[in-house]
RNA sequence: GGGCGAAUAGCUCAGCUGGUUAGAGCACCUGCCUUACACGCAGGGUGUCGGGGGUUCGAAUCCCUCUUCGCCCA
């Protein structure tokens, strides 16, 4: 599709809308983001793999602003490695999201007045892989409108066939290493959703409860009591003893004796653990062990009776070993309804000590915020401690490293100390545990495939476990799962280990560091070598952007807009290492301006060169010899290969040999850095300078003419190759509109740029620069209409001088156009004038009769003399300083003593200007 | 309660292993429709680098301490 428009008729604005989406459908259609696996080094190819896995969104997800940026950044990785000339592979896809998913659709059932009881177990799963399948997946198509470069081939859903046969294999051989076990114990419950959560998905959130004291009597003695300092009163009908330390003189001679749990009525004993803090409440705790994780420790050191005294639902009811604890006026109450009404009786039977306000960390449902009920139950648990020790070791010797580090530490502290991992859920919706029992011998074994009958007696009648499995159980076999494991595919082979992780810190535990031990218990590798971890998108109070709060951004509302690529462009600027983006939802014109405003200048530099540049072809950059450039040529060529070997140290390296060292181990992955220098160079350099000093060679005719046309387009080329990977619709729609375009070629598939020995004579345009900024200033600083031209005569006091003087003479006509002004040979007439210094003596002297006058001028030279003198006064005392030039370094005190000689030189011009000015 | 981090311009942040006259974007002020661009151009820094102490020839940078925020874990 080659522009039919000429150069003319481009708008003077970019239009992102009428770009992107065809722009998009053609880089699909030619297969630009297909990784191909016989090309992968691994497998006998030519090209290192570079490989990310994307972090699965939810399947019902909608596209927010956190995704987003989460996208942003692997795509600029990924693309960036495209064109450094990686086999690249962005495999995306979708999480079955288990709780998450099943809520839903059981919100969905309520509203037609329904259950998922009443549909039954079947129905109800059908009913959600429908919903899934008509909904389901659009946050994939959404990613495509913010440029997304995944190879979607591969997309890939944790509950298809593929994965859930690779769930399925690796549970099957963690139960049989006996990594896998049915524990009995108290766990994290949501009687909202009705199952039980690992300790990650249960969070801690600061609330202010009430510590209730109550008193025990103490059985056959009225006069004595014990009082108990708790947070949950109505679990007290679980109560099967108090607890208190055996060292503490308060209740020593208690212990062993019993007392009567109130509204229970229940005889328990007073029994002494060190585990109670004598400094908590009274020191004397009730020990509930079916609803407290640590007091249920407790009751198994002193062999207690651990009886559950609500439903799943959290209504105080009769359980497992309670009968006849709860009251019948208690029975099907909600707990914290039955909270209320407890403590009233306790306070009318005189047993309620005093209330006080406390501050303490309640866990709630990750997934509905319900508060979580400690809750004894049957659950299938990971033994922890054996996949975690060589997953601590792999980010410890270097093999995985963890950006911004500070994170490694969080790391490793949590593998240190973790504890095993909840994986059944008494859900629906999700893989169920492979798991089967023999109703006839009791036999139990989990199987890859149905079993028929029993492997142990041939019954027939075998059940499967109820449970399925934590959603996480199949997020953290993604880098391989994906790859086609368990099977022996090419695009493991070619592609596994994977190279960067991106995602959010707050998935560090769920996922990543679970996917590190997964990958080194089943393929024995890391499964990448990068972690990097993103901040977070904030309002500007600095809040979460969330559903509840009203404050989220609408990306695909902001492509409406102000394109995709203003939508990057602004994200990655602000992305320092692991810091919080902050935006505005109130005013997304402020808040995407930067990248809307770049976009636009980029494309009016375009739209200036094709102008200028015309379509007739140009010269080959490498054909031009170095003789043919001027010294602008010279300067942007050098500015162009700083700029390319800034964004290689900002990016990279994408890989290391082996573990990283300690030098590299925190390199690179600055993608603000990237993209400031990148448009620092396209913007502040090539437009700034580089466009407007070829504007009148552009004008001319012949050689020069060319050698600019080429130098143009060869700069602008590269700039928009650095830039590809940050705003790729505008940078690829310019890049095909370039007169050295070939038909059927991609920017996101060309050469990611290399630096080129610096060239000589690029700091002469400086030269230029500094004479242009400053009569730019004079003419600031006396008000100088713009449109008034003035004249500079140029003061030569040495030979050296004279020598720059005749480069200032080469480009007086740039000089004229770019500061207005025309530069003089001759001396400067008397009377008022403004009077600048640049370097290497030159002098500029402005006659400005009527605009200066002589008492302004002295001022002004006077305060920057002051200026100038001050400083030197410091350089100088520090270069008499013997313990400065002992001691600092050679090229230190080299450099320094070589800018006195430079300030002096200007402070003496300067001093003499002044007199000659009639200063005192 | 334990651990980690941050505090630099009005706002959001750079400033790496100590050595420029402390920077960028946005905002702001002044002047400009200079034939690519007003989503732009030119000029302007508006700062006790949170307070105090220390190490050093030299501290925004290293150490101690205090204050204020934030995050993670229990």
């Amino acid at each position: 599709m080659t522009p039919p428009e000429t150069p003319d008729e481009i708008p003077p604005h970019y239009d992102a809308a009428a770009t992107e989406r065809t722009l998009y459908e053609e880089w699909e259609r030619a297969g630009v983001f297909h990784a191909d696996a016989a090309r992968s080094t691994r497998s006998g190819g030519d090209r290192d793999p570079f490989v990310i896995v994307i972090p699965p969104p939810n399947v019902t997800a909608a596209l927010h602003v956190g995704h987003g940026l989460n996208s942003t950044v692997q795509d600029v990785l990924v693309r960036w490695r495209r064109m450094a000339g990686d086999e690249v592979l962005w495999v995306p896809g979708t999480d079955h999201a288990g709780i998450a998913t099943q809520n839903v659709v059981e919100k969905l059932l309520a509203a037609e007045g329904k259950t998922r009881q009443d549909l039954g177990r079947e129905a109800f799963v059908e009913r959600v892989k429908s919903f899934v399948t008509e909904t389901g997946g659009q946050i994939l198509r959404q990613l495509r409108a913010i440029g997304a470069s995944a190879d979607w081939t591969r997309t890939a859903y944790t509950l298809s066939p593929e994965l859930s046969r690779a769930v399925r294999e690796i549970f099957v051989r963690l139960y049989d290493d006996k990594l896998i076990y049915r524990g009995h114990r108290v766990i994290h419950w949501c009687p909202r959703c009705l199952t039980s959560l690992s300790d990650e998905e249960a969070e801690h959130s600061e609330t202010t409860g009430s510590l209730w004291h109550i008193a025990y009597p103490v059985v056959g003695d009225p006069a004595r009591q014990i009082v108990v300092a708790t947070t949950r009163p109505e679990t007290m009908l679980g109560d099967v003893a108090v607890a208190v330390h055996p060292d503490d003189d308060r209740y020593r001679d208690l212990i062993g004796k019993r007392l009567l749990l109130p509204i229970a009525n229940f005889e328990i004993p007073v029994i002494a653990d060190s585990y109670v803090d004598r400094a908590f409440g009274t020191g004397a705790v009730k020990i509930t062990p079916a609803h407290d994780p640590n007091d249920f420790e407790v009751g198994k050191r002193h062999a207690l009776p651990m009886p559950v005294i609500m439903a799943p639902d959290a209504t105080m009811a009769d359980g497992a070993d309670s009968a006849g604890r709860v009251p019948a006026t208690l029975r099907g109450i909600e707990r914290f309804a039955a909270r209320r009404m407890m403590v009233a009786q306790l306070e009318s039977e005189g047993r309620l000590v005093k209330v006080e306000p406390h501050q303490h960390a309640v866990r709630h449902c990750y997934r509905c915020d319900t508060v979580v009920e400690p809750r004894l139950s049957d659950q299938w648990f990971v033994k922890m401690a054996p996949l975690a020790a060589p997953a601590l070791e792999a980010v410890k010797d270097g093999r995985i490293r963890i950006l911004p580090e500070r994170h490694e530490a969080v790391y490793i502290n949590w593998l240190t100390g973790i504890r095993d991992w909840n994986i059944s859920r008494q859900l629906w919706w999700g893989h169920r545990i492979p798991v089967w029992r023999c109703p006839d011998c009791s036999h139990e074994k989990a199987y890859r495939d149905d079993p028929t009958s029993c492997g142990q007696c041939g019954g027939t009648a075998l059940q499967q476990d109820e449970d399925v499995l934590d959603t996480w159980f199949s997020s953290w076999l993604w880098p391989f799962s994906t790859l086609g494991w368990p099977d022996d595919t090419a695009d493991q082979r070619a592609f596994y280990p994977t190279d960067v992780l991106v995602t959010a810190p707050e998935i560090l535990f769920f996922w990543v560091a679970r996917m590190i031990m997964a990958g080194l218990y089943v393929k024995k590798e890391v499964p990448f070598h990068t972690v990097y971890l993103h901040g977070t998108v904030r309002d500007m109070q600095h809040r979460k952007m969330s559903k509840s709060l009203g404050n989220g951004i609408d990306p695909l509302q902001v492509v409406d807009e102000f394109g995709a690529d203003a939508l990057r462009f602004t994200l990655m600027q602000g992305m320092g290492l692991g810091v919080d983006v902050m935006l505005d939802p109130a005013d997304l014109e402020k808040s995407f301006a930067p990248g809307r405003n770049f976009a636009t200048k980029l494309w009016n530099i375009g739209r200036f060169l094709l102008m200028q540049v015309g379509a007739e072809p140009v010269r080959a950059f490498e054909s031009i010899p170095e003789t043919a450039l001027t010294n602008a040529d010279r300067w942007i060529l050098n500015r162009l290969s700083t700029a390319i070997a800034e964004c290689d140290v900002a990016l990279g390296p994408a890989r290391t040999a082996g573990p990283w060292s300690e030098g590299l181990r925190v390199a690179g992955m600055r993608l603000d850095a990237h993209a400031e220098t990148a448009r620092r160079f396209v913007w502040n350099e090539l437009a700034d300078w580089y466009v407007e000093a070829a504007k009148s060679r552009l004008l001319g005719s012949g050689d020069d003419r060319e050698v600019a046309r080429a130098i143009l387009v060869h700069v602008f080329d590269q700039g928009l190759r650095l830039l590809h990977p940050i705003m790729p619709f505008v940078t690829e729609s310019l890049w095909r509109r370039l007169p050295t375009f070939e038909a059927g070629t991609f920017l996101a598939r060309a050469n990611w740029p290399t630096p080129a020995p610096a060239l000589s004579g690029g700091e002469r345009f400086d030269l230029i620069r500094e004479a242009i900024g400053t009569v730019r200033q004079l003419r600031a600083d006396y008000s100088i209409p713009p449109g008034q031209k003035i004249v500079a005569h140029v003061v030569s006091p040495d030979a050296t001088a004279k020598a720059r003087a005749a480069l200032l003479f080469h480009e007086a006509a740039l000089i004229a156009r770019m500061a207005r002004c025309e530069l003089l040979s001759t001396p400067a007439p008397g009377g008022a004038a403004a009077h600048a210094l640049l370097s290497h003596g030159l002098e500029l002297v402005l006659p400005l009769a009527g605009v200066v006058d002589l008492q302004k001028e002295i001022t002004r030279l006077g305060a920057e003399h002051v200026a100038l003198s001050k400083q030197l006064d410091a350089l100088r005392g520090r270069l008499s300083n013997e313990k400065f030039t002992g001691k600092a370094p050679p090229e230190l005190v080299e450099a320094e003593r070589t800018k006195e000689r430079e300030w002096t030189a200007r402070r003496d011009q300067m001093q003499s200007k002044l007199h000659d000015l009639g200063a005192a």
